[in-house]
DNA sequence: GTTAGTGCAAACCTTTTGCAGCTCT
DNA sequence: AGAGCTGCAAAAGGTTTGCACTAAC
């Protein structure tokens, strides 16, 4: 969904396309997934020094409600704020490297299905879904695996280094 | 994982097997799934009226740490506290509806697909997984589409009830 | 006897609200 | 003109922290 998609959107519920929703949706735009407010709002600090953080939280708030954004926790990786998309077309899970931070999109015919069974075994009228995966990606096993190795070190310490 | 079970993993690790906790165990394993911190707060405090809303706090972060619960947004459907459940050997997913608030538990093997396709496709190590799917229950869909027609109908007041 | 755990008060972080004034349409 | 939006200040909601005291091991 791009800029001007929400721009259209906006204009048919009738809200008013302000100066700060013009700066607040270039930057979501353009600045990739998964921002938090905050973020968002250092960003657009930049751009208008009077833009308030109130005026970010409604912003995103109208936009999560008009289905234009989606939020997400990201496994609470990094404390409790919500993380905002613009909305794909596409369903796809978010896999969280519990280490790194680094989010990765998976998209893939799991998710059709389990919303398909869903419906039809609850009979359930799906609005939103949202999976979330959590753990290490490959470069930071490997990382870790060094850590580990390590710190074994340190609390056997004069140990010989080899066998 | 039963209260036993819980109470065997604290041991392991060293943990004190308090009053408190004994208390908070208890109201954790018997009462079903999906509490948030002040409800077990408030369940806890009529067994011991002195026990704290941190000591709660406490002991959930330190079980949630331990494996031994699980932390649930459910689509913040009542604001943006935490849910807790015991956690279970099989991976399902929480299907909540967003008008009365019922949990559903689905169990289906997409899950595990998108779990296995996840760890191969990206050599990820999953540790947490969550899949979140919020909307309507056949109940609140009916009632939904009852309450539409209401509203319909006060808008265009005096109009025949039928065409 | 140690050390982990508790209660209390206070802080923290994220988000929401009330209201007066401003600005899109 | 007028509804809708903004900024500011203040509050709310949920959770965490520092510290002195207590209790489990």
């Amino acid at each position: 969904m791009s800029q001007l998609d929400i721009k259209e959107s906006l204009r048919q519920r009738g809200k008013r396309l302000t100066r700060q929703r013009e700066i607040l949706l270039e930057l979501i735009d353009r600045s990739g997934d998964h921002l938090h407010a905050e973020q968002l709002y250092q960003m657009a600090k930049e751009r208008d020094p009077k833009l308030n953080r109130v005026t970010v939280y409604r912003t995103l708030k109208m936009l999560k409600q008009g289905g234009l954004v989606d939020e997400l926790d990201l496994m609470h990786y990094d404390g409790d704020q919500h993380y905002y998309e613009t909305r794909l077309k596409q369903e796809h899970a978010h896999v969280i490297c519990l280490r790194c931070g680094k989010v990765e999109e998976f998209f893939g015919e799991p998710l059709q299905r389990l919303r398909k069974q869903v419906e039809s075994h609850f009979g359930f009228q799906i609005v939103l879904a949202r999976t979330e995966i959590g753990g290490y990606c490959s470069h930071c096993q490997v990382l870790r695996a060094r850590e580990f190795e390590e710190a074994r070190q340190e609390n056997a310490p004069r140990a010989k280094k080899r066998a």
